[in-house]
DNA sequence: GCCGTTTTCGGCCCGACTGTTTTCAGTCG
């Protein structure tokens, strides 16, 4: 059993090791772009698979004969014989040459060939031994930038949150505002696509003074270190442990720059190749009439609006930018109308010191209100971990108590008693159903025994779903990014089930969870299952519900797929039916 | 390796910056 991500992630490495042996660039970019497009399908693979064969394969795009053969070895066997002999050719540390910044396929071929370099630290001690020094291409400043890669590569080798970086790219926003030299700035790249983890953080700004403004940049208290510093671009890596890259763009084609500089870059990919078969050429100078060696007269690119509208494409929001799919859709004139955080109307898991939570109940019902809530569920935690306080079969009647107490003293907000409720290994739920039945809302989640199959998770699952008083799966895979991946399923048999029984999932709006993922979300939108953003609020501060509605939109879900997206009324109503 | 409203062969997005080049290759996004 392979899932999309694995899949993807040995696609990857087959043109990684490709490159390194100095392959046709075009035969590795269609692994590359086979490993994105799988990595984002909203089926499972072994799904497509098992239904149609290698021919359903094949209707993926980007994945012809051979690569469905391939995938249709993996999923087989689960393992791949052409990546056996990669392997056995190219040596595995060599991959993690290729991942230091400013290596790339030549120079670590190079490095492999000329001085039998296998592994990040061989690459360190030939930097060291002064071999390289009448190297052509290998000047002093060069081995000197590779050491530094090297260090920050193991420090920071993941990359960062969209939780952290977005508030970092929006200090520097701030400061280069109130600096008066730019006339416009503007967050670009995989931040502004709001993916859940950043690369490095892309900023553009307009200027009539450009110089300077790359001078004030590379100075702020913010940069450890100038990687690169030209006219109209700048590259420093921030002490945060992240790239930060400011481009000055000319007004005028100020449009054409962000929609270059947003990316993704498959999807610049896909809509330039739709813009060459309408005689146009693309780049983050403007849309030309006529090819790129006959460049011809430029369209008005001002604004992203400008671009799409010249290309012949309705805009597209920068979250679905993914070549997922939106090209089409914007062909075809279906594009969704994503959620925004102004349609959430209630806020549905949210904790008070009953558990863990650091305020009481009267104080987080205001917090809601105060966030524009028109409603509010309190799910404090019931659970056996260890947890002294909290919601038990025992206490269950004085909680419904304290919470509908708490509720009269803040008027103009429905609130509901609910619990967020362990599901044991077996599925069942740590409270009997003679205490949950006392409860408005209830949510199931995993907080303990992650370490299961696939088969057992699913079967978990499944058996909680048939609970008559569950109404959402909380967090559901368990994943916290970057420190515990999540939990495996069979999305297709949860989701189909979980629309027979009028259960929710869950999207987790906390930066750490981001649970469910956006082609999670996808799948649940097209099993007709409703999604709740969550904030999982633990205090005063934690009603933030941005990121979880970014995400949404990066799952293309729009008002009438979010649970609490929807007017308290219509909500009731669904609380109603079963 | 993929793909087809100029095509089943011959294309495949486009430009900036670095280092060290004396006109450009490599890397990155």
């Amino acid at each position: 059993m392979m899932s999309n991500a694995e899949i993807a992630a040995i696609l990857k490495r087959i043109a990684d090791i490709l490159a390194i042996q100095g392959e046709n660039p075009f035969r590795i970019r269609a692994y590359e772009r086979a490993a994105v497009t799988i990595g984002g399908l909203p089926q499972d693979i072994t799904e497509v698979h098992a239904r149609g064969g290698v021919a359903a394969l094949r209707k993926i795009p980007g994945i012809g004969e051979d690569l469905a053969l391939k995938i249709e070895e993996l999923l087989r066997t689960g393992r791949l014989r052409f990546l056996a002999g990669l392997e056995r050719a190219v040596p595995k540390g060599l991959l993690d040459v290729l991942a230091v910044e400013g290596m790339g396929p030549k120079r670590t071929k190079f490095v492999w060939e000329e001085f039998r370099v296998r592994s990040l630290r061989d690459l360190e001690r030939l930097c060291h031994s002064g071999k390289l020094a009448n190297v052509r291409g290998w000047g002093e400043q060069s081995v000197r930038n590779i050491l530094q890669a090297i260090t920050m590569l193991r420090k920071f080798g993941e990359r960062m949150p969209i939780g952290r970086a977005l508030p970092l790219a929006e200090q520097l926003v701030r400061t280069l505002e109130r600096s008066r030299l730019c006339d416009r700035v503007e967050i670009a790249g995989s931040l502004r696509r709001r993916r859940e983890t950043i690369g490095d953080i892309d900023l553009l700004v307009t200027s009539e003074q450009p110089k300077r403004v790359m001078d004030l940049f590379c100075a702020l208290p913010l940069v450890a270190r100038v990687i690169a510093k030209g006219p109209t671009k700048a590259n420093v890596l921030l002490k945060a442990g992240i790239e930060a890259d400011l481009r000055v763009l000319d007004p005028e084609v100020f449009g054409a720059g962000l929609y270059y500089f947003t990316g993704s870059k498959t999807h610049n990919i896909r809509t330039r190749t739709i813009a060459i078969a309408r005689g146009l050429t693309v780049s983050e100078y403007g849309v030309f009439r006529g090819t790129k060696e006959a460049k011809g007269r430029r369209v008005a690119c001002r604004t992203e609006e400008d671009v799409f509208r010249a290309i012949g494409l309705p805009y597209i929001p920068p979250e679905i930018r993914e070549d997922t799919g939106e090209v089409e859709a914007a062909l075809a004139g279906s594009l969704p109308t994503l959620i925004e955080e102004r349609d959430i109307r209630g806020n549905l898991h949210v904790h008070t010191d009953f558990s863990d939570g650091s305020a009481s109940m009267v104080e987080m019902i205001a917090a809601a209100k105060r966030a524009g809530h028109a409603y509010v569920a309190i799910t404090d935690h019931a659970s056996s971990m260890g947890m002294v306080r909290g919601v038990k079969a025992t206490n269950i009647a004085l909680y419904v108590k304290r919470v509908r107490a708490a509720a009269r003293k803040v008027p103009g907000i429905h609130v509901l008693a609910g619990a967020e409720v362990d599901i044991r290994a077996d599925g069942s739920l740590y409270l009997p159903d003679a205490a949950l039945q006392q409860l408005d809302w209830v949510i199931g989640a995993i907080h303990q025994g992650f370490k299961q199959s696939k088969e057992q998770a699913t079967a978990r699952l499944l058996t909680t779903m048939e609970n008559p008083h569950l109404r959402a799966i909380g967090h559901p895979t368990t994943r916290l990014i970057g420190e515990r991946g999540g939990m495996e399923f069979d999305w297709d048999a949860l989701f189909r089930r979980a629309r027979e029984r009028g259960i929710a999932f869950e999207l987790n709006a906390s930066w750490m969870r981001l649970d469910l993922d956006d082609v999670r979300c996808r799948q649940a939108k097209a099993a007709g299952v409703k999604v709740c953003i969550n904030s999982d609020a633990h205090d005063l501060l934690g009603f933030d519900l941005r990121y979880g509605v970014a995400q949404a939109r990066r799952g293309w879900l729009e008002r009438g797929d979010i649970l609490n997206a929807m007017p308290w009324k219509q909500f009731q109503q669904w609380l109603r039916k079963r």
